[in-house]
DNA sequence: GCTTGCTCCTACAGTGACTGTAGATGGCAT
DNA sequence: ATGCCATCTACAGTCACTGTAGGAGCAAGC
């Protein structure tokens, strides 16, 4: 195929969409963008729909949503007839996730800025805040498991 | 080198850490823990003091700190003689660090919460989640990049 | 003594969502 | 023709683990 006006090259598509080079080849080895057709030269030729997609892409990771669901959106989005139930029900889970993040990292900065207080600017031997982390006794909330932040 | 009374077998600390065994063979493989010796048919034998180094590690790593950070607090921690000023300053950037993922993350929140309200349970191509998803320019705030999360 | 069943061993691959690197071409401008 | 950036493939690295395969150790029950 040879360039067409209208085409984006890699880079183009990229600095379009916000999305880096390397990362636009990573979302067609994950099935998330459709391989496009090459040049002589072997390139990629991108349509604006191409760059569309990459845009939506971008916006559903920048609110979070895992690839695995950005794709679930992005077949639905194929679909227009379909009901968007589904679509919402990916939506609501992942506000939930976001809630339960929040408060997770909420308790996790009571407890540093409980820490952080009891510094008194010695040495470490004196440190509360080496001692609260040694004493798991010390805390109040019960930590649900290793932090994914 | 024989088992003595006061050994934990590496289940044992596990169980008396809260660390899982594979974490804990993994947290040697880092650096994190000290190899401790060996019984003749090569287990682990751990002491009490690996047990309180887990039980650290633990903590603060559900308090979001990362390895690294983790083995740095610990090597002061080795130093009791030293200003705690290094182990201050790892806790408040911590501390910064949980600050600006709530902000982010309540930002996500409101937008996520928008884009839920507008839709009115019709079908995929009436949707209006999917049409904010497609239409970067719908959003109030500018989103920073990919949501770490 | 033998089997069952749990714990433990090493070594390596996989996770998620990319990022970085190496070495080889493509293609445009001077 | 020369320089230089963009692009290509393929693979390793990130973080903090988790999971798997294929053995070996060890206590208890028979
Ligand atoms: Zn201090
Ligand atoms: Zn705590
Ligand atoms: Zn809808
Ligand atoms: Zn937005």
């Amino acid at each position: 195929m040879s360039p067409q006006p209208g085409d984006f090259t890699i880079g183009e598509a990229a600095r379009a969409s916000g999305v880096k080079v390397t990362t636009v080849r990573f979302y067609e080895s994950r099935g998330l963008l459709p391989a496009p057709p090459r040049s002589e030269g072997n390139r990629r030729l991108y349509a604006q729909s191409h760059v569309d997609r990459l845009r939506f892409i971008r916006h559903a990771r920048e609110l979070g949503f895992a690839l695995e669901d950005v794709a679930t959106l992005l077949s639905l989005s194929d679909e227009p007839d379909q009901s968007c139930a589904a679509v919402d029900a990916i939506a609501r889970a992942q506000r939930a996730e976001v809630t339960r993040r929040i408060a997770r990292l909420e308790a996790l900065g009571v407890e540093l800025d409980r820490m952080i207080a009891t510094c008194a600017g010695g040495t470490v031997g004196e440190c509360r805040v080496i001692e609260s982390l040694s004493d798991h006794a010390h805390c109040a909330a019960d930590h649900p498991g290793p932090a994914p932040m």
